[in-house]
DNA sequence: GTTGTATAATGACTACAAGTCAGTTAATGA
DNA sequence: TCATTAACTGACTTGTAGTCATTATACAAC
């Protein structure tokens, strides 16, 4: 019986699609202001429909967000991949750039990804997608553990907690990332974004090393 | 004609008394939970008259916001006024400190805080209101610029844009305080938070020095 | 006191959006 | 051709932010 693989296949098609609706409705006009009607009438289903395959608006933004996630996962992988032979401080500045480039074509995601921690996402969401979109982020944090640890054995770094070091200085990026992306705290901070980036980066990256530079 | 003053006092103290109950009631089950008739009813009054003190729930919490940024930034001034004779990395440590000791104690607050750059806030409240959160901000801000600069006088940090460091380490802060309030987030990296914030902090100020210590 | 006016307060109402579900339509296979 | 199942629909329910015509209160002038 192939029908039932078929329809399988139509099923997921469908499902696509209303994500596809969903991103373009939720980037175009920002999540709080778009409406469910609205990605139903994008996708060109029933509301009814887009409750059929997602069980709120929430969810629905979540699997975005884990599809997002999985190419800045690839990303930093590419980065990891093509700096290895580099020395270990280079090779965390790859990374953080590949980060801060990821986002910079994604500012709606980075914020939605951030924003996933409040407000009525804990209540509207499955534990298990959260968990999903947490252990994504695990991987990539995985990258920057192994940099790190490689630093640490190549005597660039000095001797820490390797896991520790990499959550500080992912949290640090992300402090910075929600900085830049807001366009009143910048213009606050007066600064340009990549100036601001840059400095942080370049701080841990200092702050991690066993001798200083120059 | 002291009537019109004696007015004018009860009108601030109805209003003081719907920001104490809107307080209460944002803070006991979170703000998107918290209805403005919960508000109304809490302060003893009707929704209409909460909607004469104040322009919308999200300006209720803008205000309530800005109320408690006021003490943060008093505590700074206080960690930096108690720290003045002491050596800068020193003072930063200081400062650092009052920093998560203020958002410890109100943990509710900093997420809303963070939160104010997103969502339905730049819809609902004023710019005007807006601006006073983000001006109450750069003072704070502007403690922590003083005590690097006097760094750099003293030759223990390395010479660099005051205001650029001072905002990289601020952002990077705030970084890991996000991190470190959501709970499963913190769960997935592993640490306690104490831990996670120290190492940022130890880190920034390591990576802002002139020469290494130890 | 009485009354006119301004100010404050009210709560029923509107608007809007998320989420539901009884009913309809379409595909499949016997 | 018909029965069964799966997919889909959209009117409806629910919950809540925000409004506004109406009512109550305070006060000053007489």
């Amino acid at each position: 019986m192939t029908t039932r693989a078929r329809r399988e296949r139509e099923k997921e098609k469908r499902r696509q699609s209303i994500l596809q609706a969903a991103h373009d409705v939720f980037f175009e006009n920002g999540f709080h202001r778009a409406t469910v009607d609205n990605v139903a009438e994008r996708a060109e289903v029933s509301k009814g429909t887009v409750y059929l395959y997602f069980e709120s608006k929430e969810t629905i933004l979540a699997h975005l967000l884990l599809e997002t996630l999985d190419e800045l996962i690839e990303e930093l992988e590419q980065a990891y991949v093509t700096a290895e032979s580099l020395p270990a401080d280079e090779q965390l500045r790859r990374l953080g750039r590949a980060y801060l480039r990821f986002f910079k074509e994604e500012p709606e995601c980075f914020r939605l990804l951030m924003a996933m921690d409040r407000g009525r996402f804990q209540d509207s969401v499955t534990p298990e997608v959260y968990q999903q979109v947490l252990s994504a982020s695990l991987e990539g944090l995985g990258w920057v553990m192994k940099t790190i640890q490689q630093g640490i054995d190549e005597e660039i770094f000095r001797c820490c907690d390797v896991r520790l070091a990499a959550s500080t200085l992912w949290a640090m990026l992300n402090g910075v990332l929600e900085l830049m992306n807001h366009p009143l705290r910048r213009a606050m901070v007066g600064m340009e974004r990549e100036a601001l980036y840059q400095t942080a980066l370049e701080t841990v990256i200092q702050g991690l090393r066993s001798v200083p530079q120059q």
